[in-house]
DNA sequence: TCTGGGGTCCTCACTCTT
DNA sequence: TCTGAAGAGTGAGGACCC
């Protein structure tokens, strides 16, 4: 670990659901529940607002709503965040070359590779300027953590929620580290500290005064070393700018558990064709595929196929699928599936093509000599194969409700010839319900249409700050004035 | 009344090859 | 020719993270 505070750890607060309360001003200071809406939906973020209920990431969206029954419920709205996410690591690109994303909302910075702080004084500097820069710039807040390593780094953000900063001094890390939950270290969840507490450990401190050879013993060589590691803020791993996923997947949980083999198998066809899209968007190929299903009673099992060599051609990856799909007992329903590719390459082999050929003959000959079974590739299609494009989620035929929250999702942003831009407040009963106003509006009034009204249509996002300060040269030459806090800066543009 | 989606990493069992 | 050990590759599952 080296000695100054110079890995940055920056999370956005409630990312989310802060996004959507600063696209939308009747939301603000109210509880905002973003997540997946349906009968199996769960929470992705919950707004500090909401939290005070109970409500958090990850909980069923139905105890959502028993608990915060008057929260908004919101899809989300992964183009909006994205923009935004991009606005974010742009500000940290300028701090290091060494940025590296774990997610929409958050990242590392190697801020001493970038040159732009070496010890405690320059690190809290540019921290607070980043903070301001980030509020400046997109409207929303963020928290920032500076340590001597990644795991500290994080830690800080963690503590330092919402809106906040935290330093860790090199020399503090034992003492503060010591009397917090396991929970606090990566790699502990619910399991592992579960086992931790029936060994009598549930503090840090415990970890340190167990030794290394008792976690060793009960988690593991790999986690249980360390772990130990960890427990004294011990953390080398570097921050790494560029990482090559390693697989990439689909799936889809069912709204109904479905029972139909023919339409189970109809559903693995289409997830296959969704992954190996996904896979062609990032250039890539994979040689092992892997189906996933998850049974009524939650239970899941994976079967995998490595291929003779990496492939991106859909129908190799649908018939392995398909294969792996046969050794499975989907007796008492399935409520999910996935298809994904892993042992990924930046290459295809040719003769996959050839190999497809032979597996589908190979197929069909072994139809052929079974009776009355019809070859490969000859089941009927499921009901949606000729139908119009629709969530294949329900086994149940679409009611007009179903249809209303398709084309206008709840949260999404709208656009009326006569009243201008709103967002989805609702729909159903063949009609929508809208609330007219934008980012910089004050709160807005709503109204309601039929659901074709002729004069509404789906709207791209507005951002969230109309005028963002200019931040192009940043942050060598940042002006004093913006050491405080900015919320908009038309006056310090060039 | 339960429990998303997209990933990563680790462990263990088994088979095959040398 | 037989046998055992070691290591690589594969498949399955579990835990964790955001």
């Amino acid at each position: 670990m080296r000695a100054a505070p110079t890995i940055l750890h920056l999370d956005m607060d409630a990312f989310y659901a802060s996004a959507e309360q600063a696209a939308k001003p009747s939301l603000r200071g109210k509880p905002v529940v973003v997540g997946g809406l349906g009968p199996r939906g769960v929470v992705a973020t919950a707004s500090y607002e909401a939290r005070r209920f109970g409500v958090h990431s990850a909980m069923p969206t139905a105890q959502a709503r028993r608990l915060a029954p008057n929260a908004a419920y919101l899809v989300p709205r992964f183009q909006l965040y994205r923009t935004v996410s991009d606005q974010v690591m742009e500000l940290l690109a300028r701090l290091s070359p060494l940025v590296e994303p774990l997610s929409l909302d958050e990242a590392f910075v190697d801020l001493e590779a970038g040159g732009t702080a070496d010890d405690t004084a320059s690190a809290l500097e540019i921290g607070e300027q980043l903070r301001t820069a980030i509020k400046a710039v997109t409207g929303l807040t963020g928290s920032v953590g500076l340590a001597g390593s990644k795991m500290l780094a994080k830690i800080a953000s963690e503590e330092a929620k919402p809106n906040g900063l935290l330093l860790i001094a090199p020399g503090t890390e034992r003492e503060l580290l010591a009397p917090m939950s396991v929970r606090i270290l990566p790699g502990v969840g619910p399991a592992t500290a579960d086992h931790l507490r029936r060994a009598g450990m549930t503090t840090v401190d415990d970890l340190v005064e167990a030794g290394e050879d008792e976690l060793v013993r009960l988690l593991g060589k790999a986690h249980g070393s360390s772990l130990h590691r960890m427990a004294f803020g011990y953390d080398d791993r570097p921050v790494v700018a560029e990482r090559d996923a390693k697989s990439v997947s689909v799936e889809d949980t069912f709204d109904a558990d479905l029972h139909d083999r023919v339409r189970i198998r109809t559903e693995v066809e289409r997830l296959a064709d969704r992954c190996v899209q996904r896979l062609r968007g990032a250039g890539r190929s994979g040689r092992t595929v892997v189906l996933k299903v998850r049974r009524y009673d939650f239970s899941t099992l994976t079967r995998s196929e490595t291929l003779r060599g990496p492939t991106d051609d859909p129908t190799v990856v649908r018939e392995a699928s398909a294969r792996l799909l046969e050794a499975v007992d989907t007796t008492g329903g399935v409520r999910l599936l996935g298809v994904g590719v892993t042992g990924l390459a930046d290459y295809t082999q040719e003769d996959l093509f050839a190999q497809a050929a032979d597996e589908r003959t190979a197929a069909e000959e072994t139809a052929a000599e079974a009776a009355g079974e019809p070859a490969a590739g000859t089941v009927p299609a499921g009901d949606d194969a000729t139908g119009p494009p629709r969530d294949p989620r329900s086994e149940a035929p679409e009611s007009a409700e179903q249809r209303a929250a398709r084309r206008w999702p709840a949260g999404h942003d709208v656009h009326h010839e006569t009243y201008g831009h709103g967002w989805v407040q609702g729909s159903g009963v063949g009609r929508v319900t809208v609330r007219f106003e934008e980012p910089g509006s004050p709160p807005g009034r709503v109204r309601t249409f039929r659901i074709d009204d002729p004069e509404l249509r789906p709207a791209d996002p507005l951002p969230l700050v109309r005028d963002p300060v200019d931040y192009s040269s940043w942050p060598a030459s940042l002006p004093k004035s913006l050491s405080g806090p900015v919320s908009s800066g038309a006056e310090s543009r060039p």
